[in-house]
DNA sequence: CAATAAATGCACTTCCATTGCACCTATTTT
DNA sequence: AAAATAGGTGCAATGGAAGTGCATTTATTG
């Protein structure tokens, strides 16, 4: 088991107190978050820090960006050994019109969908709207 | 055969010149518009009337938003009969990242998809994005 | 024709995303 | 260790798209 540090050295991205208080910050996050809900979390710090730190995060592969519809940008951790880049590693994003939260639905993959001739797909956004779990109350 | 005029008219939607004008646009595209599309066709008009004729229009269901993940909300034309509204009459938008246009696939409803128990799926967006036929040159 | 309602135009605002540049901090080189 | 370099952070400013309040014009109704 690596350490938090070791995961973001692995990935090339240089340590420095406040990416580990970021990373921690999305790990501990059971939903994705917007660029406003990091930037209330740590209130010292600069929006382009978070935001840039983020962006790298999203190169380097650890962060994936979420279109939930709602016009906000969200993020959320990659999961361990996720692809995001590859079109068959793709899963939903579940978007709950009562809490505005959005999650991750790892284990839900996107299915295949045939697109007409001559097209040619890369990549899927499928988002779901509803309500969620917790607000559904089941 | 109804005309253009009276199809707004069964809308509930008063013609002025303006709104035919606009309607015209939309119907001879085939491919989704941004506002800054129809501000381009139209510079005599202004930014707001052409906004909220759109606006308009998708109150009244002759058009549906697209959110093709570029960040810029797109129009188009609802098919006759289409019931955007009705989660199993919902299509698919295709987003090429060649030529950035991006087109309803209304013959392409979008499956079944499963979402895990305790949520309520209402509403449904999937994009493809990827190379169109008119890129791809197939 | 007068009264009313709706459509249009202008100006302004808000919100999120993004960038340039200066400064600070860590790493590498000599 | 000091100097040089690269990378990270903070501040200020910008840009684009979306949305709103209000005055004016145009259409509808009685
Ligand atoms: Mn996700
Ligand atoms: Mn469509
Ligand atoms: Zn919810
Ligand atoms: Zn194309």
């Amino acid at each position: 088991m690596q350490t938090k540090e070791q995961l973001l050295e692995s990935k090339d991205i240089r340590v420095t107190a406040m990416r580990l208080l970021i990373y921690k910050f999305l790990a501990q996050k059971q939903v994705a978050v917007t660029l406003s809900d990091i930037e209330n979390a740590f209130e010292k710090a600069d929006r382009t820090t978070l935001y840039r730190t983020v962006k790298t995060f999203e190169e380097k592969a650890i962060v994936h960006q979420i279109d939930d519809g709602t016009g906000i940008t969200k993020y959320a951790l990659c999961e361990k050994g996720c692809n995001c880049e590859i079109e068959t590693d793709l899963h939903l994003h579940f978007h709950c019109n009562n809490c505005n939260e959005t999650v991750c639905l790892t284990e839900h993959k996107i299915p295949q969908i045939k697109v007409p001739n001559g097209f040619i797909s890369e990549d899927i956004n499928l988002v779901v709207k509803g309500i969620c779990d917790k607000c559904s109350g089941q």
